[in-house]
DNA sequence: ATGATACTTAAGTGTATGCTTAACCGATCA
DNA sequence: TGATCGGTTAAGCATACACTTAAGTATCAT
């Protein structure tokens, strides 16, 4: 491994993963618990305690245990903390777009 | 898996590994050579080369060989695609900052 | 107290990742 | 022509990841 090393290894690692991507767009909606997160979803419930885990270790996701029930919600830390790295790369690279909203900058989203 | 997958998976997963960001913030000063790439770090060539065609295959950078040099670019499509993501994150929480540039925002950069 | 609910922990499995060394290929220099 | 430079491929290895099932713990309802 190369030397070096932050947060932001495991927030971009967090966000690697579609599954956690589609928690947190889901988080980023409103709180919800976690069999509320696991059900849209086919794997095992350890599996998403372990999705939240890589999550709320990223600060990513913050959580609140009141009773048996574990609520959750987005932080946006972690997730500002990532947009100012890939933001800076882009100024950097004299992207005069850096630094808008993205409905004005609809020119390939990656997806295809 | 959990199902859903797109070219963000590659992106983020590039993006996680401190070496390859730092061939990025490298790139995003202007075009190198493989071997200028290589030369801050003490890892072998060819794990630059796999750093390299991960980078690639994300999107985030492209290259060009010309005689027995390969000469690497930054590329914007898809860390564009990766700040859309995240932005649409942060607005949907409401965060009131989610569309400005960072310089406003230095509350935690997730360094510590 | 008994049982159901909502997580939580532990242990194990298959695959992906990051790195290494050794060997190889085409371009350029002496 | 042969040596060297810049990059590339191949094979192997150790660790990390995503998932599973099985079992356990703390609440809440009856």
């Amino acid at each position: 491994m190369l030397n070096r090393s932050s947060g932001l290894d495991a927030t971009f690692q967090a966000l690697a993963d579609p599954g956690r991507r589609a928690i947190l767009e889901r988080l980023s909606k409103g709180p919800a618990s976690v069999s509320q997160l696991a059900q849209p979803f086919e794997i095992s419930l350890p599996a998403i305690m372990q999705h939240l885990s890589v999550l709320e270790g990223a600060g990513l996701v913050r959580s609140e245990k009141i009773g048996r029930v574990r609520t959750c919600r987005i932080e946006q830390r972690a997730l500002s903390a990532a947009d100012a790295w890939i933001k800076a790369r882009r100024r950097e690279w004299h992207d005069p777009l850096a630094d808008y909203p993205d409905e004005l900058q609809t020119k390939g989203d990656g997806s295809g």
